[in-house]
RNA sequence: GGUCCCUUCGUCUAUCGGUUAGGACAGCUGGUUUUCAUCCUGCAAAGGGGGGUUCGAUUCCCCCAGGGACCGCCA
């Protein structure tokens, strides 16, 4: 067998959409894992719908995924003669002919099937009358010699074989009146000269495969192998569209999803490998296989997302997630001053412990991010009279500390819980509003070790609590 | 309406005829804790229904029901 090549083919008329994301993956993966090739096909054929910027940006969210395509991307409007050539061998070969119903006629038995309830299908009125009898006034389209009679079965890699009567198919067109190629024509041309020797894709097109079989059987081509993957569903039950909410990388990536987390996720959405619930790059790569791949669709469940990602941002690597974390902020939030990278970086540990998503992170940072402290009403009632002591007195002391960490700090707490006859949260409580704003954050320690000495004491003296 | 596909805990799934039907997320308990969390215990939670085949069906076959996709001179 040829080396393996698959391709992902959106039509640049949106933002990537999660359902193509997971396609695009599976389709990747398969490659890699057979140390094939990867090739990504932009279907920019509808003119009034496809925009360049959005070829661009499909590009780069695959990208951010990490997933990228060999060579240069294959621009499907470029190859329209090729296309038109096919169609014309097809005509001229006796597999296709010229269609005379005005798009009125056919509207017209369109109707009249939906009214009688019969299924609607072309009913074939050009395919055997000679050319002679053309009528002049009307430019024709090219329809596709369907069989007839018997039945075709597409050995699909994962549905299995899947059998339907030919009649049930129509001669469909294949070169439009205007003289362009419809999408069933393209992407057979297209596939073909790519050299593609598996076509994953959604369900959504299984019954485009039974034309698409017939022009590659009449060409006389090599048949790819197919393999329709479940589509993504929404909480709901219905398939995936762009109307949903948080269905695009972009409704991911703002909200601090990370790429690996949600490649991870994306992954297990549909397939599986025994209990594994997480794989590395390396190991999806390495294990990816059809077999794995469930039939039946799946629907996208947000807290396992966050639940994901929560598990990435615990494991990876600190220096790595700092990156992520950085140029999520210059994205999305405020550029991180570099005076500030010193305090947040080594504060990672317990700032991302209570974090699901990197603005999480980022507003859990928010204590060191901001030079004025936000007060909320509610948490500044904790600083009564007595609160205001203990703060004076806590200022006092800390003076003195030379190094702040747990061992020097502790004692001073201590002090001051036996001094006023308190407990832990009688000091910490007041602390922790006085330097962050807010009476919930990360431990009081940690808090007063991050912001270190100046802005301390800076933070105690702030007249609003004195 | 026609064609095709699907059906295991709420969700993602494991099981390739014999299991107390397993795991993960979410949920709910209890514990640790310095608030909020984290972390650790534990609990609850599933084979759509009906027929077969078989010593034995979640697993194989058929029917039904429910859900979904497609049915463009869009891709």
């Amino acid at each position: 067998m040829s080396k393996v090549a698959t391709r992902f083919a959106p039509s640049p008329t949106g933002a990537l959409h999660i359902g193509g994301v997971r396609t695009a993956l599976f389709n990747w993966l398969y490659s890699k894992n057979h140390k094939g090739t990867f090739h990504l096909r932009i279907e920019d054929t509808d003119k009034e719908r496809s925009k360049d910027e959005y070829k661009v940006q499909i590009i780069k969210s695959l990208k951010w995924i990490g997933i990228e395509h060999e060579g240069e991307e294959y621009i499907q409007s470029t190859k329209i003669n090729d296309h038109v050539n096919v169609a014309n061998e097809l005509l001229k070969n006796g597999k296709a002919y010229k269609c005379y119903c005005s798009s009125d006629e056919i509207e017209e038995q369109k109707k009249r099937a939906r009214q009688k309830k019969l299924p609607y299908i072309y009913n074939r009125k050009w395919r055997d009358i000679p050319e002679t009898e053309a009528p002049k006034d009307i430019k024709p389209v090219i329809r596709f010699k369907s069989k007839i009679e018997g039945t075709s079965i597409l050995k699909d890699l994962v549905q299995g074989d899947v059998e339907i009567d030919n009649n049930t198919i129509e001669d469909f067109i294949i070169l439009r009146n205007d003289g362009s190629p419809t999408y069933n024509l393209s992407a057979t041309v297209d596939d073909h000269q790519m050299g593609m020797t598996h076509i994953i894709r959604g369900d959504d097109h299984k019954i485009n495969t039974f034309k698409q079989i017939q022009i590659y059987l009449a060409m006389n081509w090599d048949l790819p192998a197919f393999a329709h993957i479940p589509l993504i569903h929404t909480i709901e039950g219905k398939k995936l569209s762009k109307r949903d909410n948080a269905s695009t990388l972009e409704d991911y990536s703002k909200i601090g999803i990370m790429p690996d987390a949600l490649r991870n996720y994306l992954l297990r959405l549909g397939w599986s490998y025994e209990d594994k619930e997480i794989f590395t790059l390396e190991e999806s790569i390495k294990l990816f296989n059809l077999d794995g791949i469930g039939k039946s669709p799946s629907k996208l469940d947000m807290s396992r997302i966050l639940s994901m990602n929560e598990h990435y941002i615990k494991t990876i690597d600190e220096n790595e997630l700092y990156q992520q974390l950085v140029s999520y902020c210059e994205k999305y939030k405020d550029k991180i001053k570099s005076e500030k990278e010193l305090k947040i970086k080594p504060s990672l540990s317990f700032l991302k412990n209570k974090a699901k998503t990197l603005e999480d992170i980022y507003n859990n940072a928010k204590f060191i991010i901001n030079d004025e402290v936000q007060f909320n009403d509610e948490d500044l009632k904790l600083i009564d009279k007595k609160a205001k002591l203990i703060i004076t007195e806590f200022k006092n002391k800390v003076l003195t500390i030379d190094e702040f960490k747990k061992e020097t700090l502790e004692p001073i707490v201590n002090e001051l819980i036996k001094s006023h006859e308190t407990n832990f949260k009688g000091v910490g409580q007041p602390l922790r509003v006085a330097l962050t704003g807010s009476k919930f954050g990360p431990g009081l320690y940690d808090i007063i070790i991050s912001l270190g000495k100046v802005e301390v004491q800076k933070r105690l003296n702030s007249e609003i609590i004195i």
